[in-house]
DNA sequence: TATTGTTATACTCTATAACTATA
DNA sequence: TATAGTTATAGAGTATAACAATA
């Protein structure tokens, strides 16, 4: 079945120790994602959204996709965010059966505090030196099946 | 307050690139832990439960303290792995206002399959040799502020 | 015919507040 | 009186199915 499993077992301590550390990592990230967006009076679907509008105006089938959930869910998240008025639904020139939702001034600059409060992963690498967070970055992107750079 | 602010200011291109893949890091493992609990159907919250009870029986508030939610929101989500009979209330002896949930042996299969196909974090560590991953392990260990073992 | 966004529906998770039974 | 668990309630996210407008 696992032919290279002799190499690197799954269970080995070192590699278990490693995952519980990600696991800690993810763990963090997301209370903190969480917790900044409920200081900003949003949930965190919310957040996501209004961070990935602040970037560029997206058709409402976009977002659901990089949400991974159904278009069906976007139409309520899109509602609440407009009835903030951090968002705004514009027709799409070029297909009249999209709406592209667009962050207003506003939600841009809602986005903006809420990137500057994610203090995660920033703080803790001030612990790590320059070589170090490089030597970081290449472990993370080979993890993460890129080329080395 | 940050005296060592202007060695590595928090927008210099590595650190953000180091935040981005873990950004990466923990969108993958969430799409695949909430992937792994659909195909075994259960939500997120109810594998999560249902892993630390395979581990150890657990009183209700302690599980909510775990996961960070009300412990009236416990309530629903042990109702619904019990119903599917996965988990059991006991009584505590020690205190009869307290209420063990537990997991059944059956639980135990379902959590011992779930963890199972839990590949991530595992399968792509197989791209790093052991001198890398103790490397790495040395890292996060120090981003998460802990001594460097 | 196929696609985009929406509505309607039902389920789950979430927090809040009030209740009960113990301590 | 304080604590553990529950119930009731309301808001939000989720998937599914059916619909109108447009392609």
């Amino acid at each position: 079945m696992a032919t290279t499993r002799a190499t690197t077992p799954r269970t080995d301590p070192l590699t278990t120790e490693v995952v519980d550390l990600i696991g800690t990592i993810v763990a963090r990230y997301h209370d903190e994602y969480e917790e900044v967006a409920t200081r900003h009076a949003l949930t965190g679907a919310q957040a996501r959204v209004l961070g990935l509008l602040s970037l560029e105006a997206t058709p409402m089938r976009r977002i659901a996709q990089q949400l991974k959930c159904e278009p069906s869910n976007v139409t309520g998240i899109v509602d609440r965010l407009e009835a903030r008025g951090l968002v705004e639904r514009r027709p799409d020139p070029a297909d009249r059966r999209v709406k592209l939702a667009a962050a207003t001034e506003g939600g841009r600059a809602t986005a903006r505090r809420l990137r500057e409060s994610l203090r995660f992963a920033r703080e803790p690498l001030a612990e790590l030196s320059p070589e170090e967070r490089k030597v970081l970055r290449d472990l993370l992107k080979r993890m993460l099946g890129e080329p080395a750079a």
